[in-house]
RNA sequence: GUGGGUAUAGUUCAGUUGGUUAGAGCGCCAGAUUGUGGCUCUGGAGGUCGUGGGUUCGAGUCCCACUAUCCACCCCA
């Protein structure tokens, strides 16, 4: 019973809508080729660890949503759960930083993260990502979400939503951490014991806690973005200034934090009201500090993730259709035991010339050969039989119109 | 982790206060003058009514559990 079942949270791509994907892989690759940005494939499992530094101990994802487990060697193993940690990884494993800079990378990758299911949720989903190394300008912030930006728009997607804001970084976070945890201390006791800890690892994940209790103490506390330092403070004027200048317009929401820890400065997300929950489609931004985290140079990066499965609802609910280009079809239709054999070696013979040629093989009879050929979508259906085989022709009909020619069996290709 | 809905043919769904052989549309297959699709007509195949218990003379229908699925909270893409 089970066995017939796909696991829960994950989801075939069938025969009829995979051409979907390929225009959305399609698009992917052609934005990120006109910002310079080349793809980078990364194994679907990384070692726990690079995980745990990638996204923080103290993070959802980490305790609750890693799908974990030890190798035959005992090795901890995850299958990952985001792919900016894995791409990093890649990038220092690899010496990528050595190389001019810029890194500028994407991918289109499956995520796993044991979730309960709902709709644009799902255990296993497919991102495309990007990620700029080496630059710690607002520029190549604004970059990246332009990059987004025409992405989107590529697909038809126009009126965006873009939120904004900027939580600091190690400089400043303390402060605002101080200012936090001042305010949170009145409180303290009635804090969930999930917050007791985070109070003092990353008060930060306070104010998006789900116990009533610690949304009730949330509520008054103050905003990270009245605490920034002047350098993230420039950092963030440099961006809208930038964003002004391409003409993205967009919201400051002080309340984005990321449920990653990695983030520093800038980090933004692009929403859909209208895909059943309402939830990011885009999201992403600065991490300054990853790199060095896991054991490489500080390097500056930014970069994003967007779910293609999120997308793709967004635009069934927009209304807009995705292009299915079919190939021209042929069918080859024969009756009687000669020409059936000749129909298999005509489909052979002009499929090695690149023709897309269909024939019987479920022995049907021609009415219902000429019902299948109708229905698979076929724009012209060759007829042969033995009348036809002993006088080297064939009828050839336009399923479009109906209209029906009689021709030569050597002027077939020529007559498609 | 929390809450709610649903579970009957391949699919979308009916199924009357529990009562005999569980139905329809669509799809699939086959026929409707001998070798021709779409439209129409006719026929056919296909269901241990999610699983396991219980109540009852009798359960697709009522009760319980489990499982699956959908939706929402939270969080995320």
């Amino acid at each position: 019973m089970l066995i017939t079942k796909a696991p829960k949270g994950t989801k075939d791509v069938l025969p009829k809508d995979v051409y979907k994907w390929q225009y959305i892989e399609q698009k992917v690759r052609e934005v990120c080729s006109y910002f310079g940005f080349t793809e980078i494939r990364t194994p679907t499992f990384e070692h726990t660890e690079l995980v745990q530094r990638g996204v923080g101990e103290t993070t959802d994802i980490f305790q609750k949503e890693m799908y974990t487990f030890l190798d035959k060697a005992g090795r901890s193993i995850t299958l990952k759960p985001e792919g900016t940690a894995p791409a990093a990884r890649a990038y220092l494993e690899n010496n990528l930083y050595a190389d001019v800079q810029p890194t500028k990378l994407f991918y289109i990758t499956p995520v796993f993260r044991y979730e309960n299911v709902q709709a644009g949720r799902l255990r296993e989903h497919h991102q495309f990502g990007v990620e700029l190394f080496g630059s710690k300008e607002a520029t190549a912030d604004a970059e990246v979400i332009s990059l987004a930006f025409t992405f989107f728009n590529s697909l038809g997607l126009d009126e965006l939503k873009v939120n904004i804001n900027n939580i600091g970084c190690p400089d400043c976070r303390p402060n605002y951490n101080n200012a936090l945890k001042e305010y949170l201390k009145a409180n303290f006791d009635e804090l969930c014991p999930v917050c007791k800890d985070r109070y003092e690892r990353n008060p930060l994940r306070v104010l998006d806690c789900k116990n009533d209790k610690c949304k009730k103490i949330a509520e008054g506390a103050p905003v990270v973005i009245d605490y920034i330092c002047d350098e993230c403070k420039n950092h963030f004027e440099e961006l809208k200034a930038e964003l002004d200048a391409l003409g993205i317009s967009y919201v400051v929401d002080p309340y984005i934090v990321r449920g990653l820890d990695y983030y520093t400065k800038t980090v933004f997300e692009i929403i859909s009201e209208d895909i059943g929950a309402k939830s990011t489609v885009c999201g992403g931004g600065r991490y300054d500090n990853l790199i060095e985290e896991i054991g490489g140079p500080k390097t500056p990066a930014v970069g994003f993730g967007l779910g293609i499965e999120r997308l793709l609802l967004m635009l069934e609910s927009k209304g807009i259709e995705i292009p299915n280009n079919k190939r021209k079809l042929v069918y080859i239709a024969s009756l009687g035991e000669r020409a059936k054999r000749e129909a298999s070696k005509i489909a052979f013979n002009l499929r090695r010339e690149g023709i897309s040629v269909e024939k019987d093989i479920m022995n049907r009879s021609l009415k219902a050969q000429m019902k299948y050929a109708n229905k698979i979508g076929a724009d012209y259906v060759i007829i042969i039989g033995d009348e036809e085989l002993d006088k080297g022709v064939a009828k050839i009909k336009d399923m479009a119109t109906g209209q029906e020619r009689e021709i030569l069996i050597t002027d077939i290709k020529s007559s498609l």
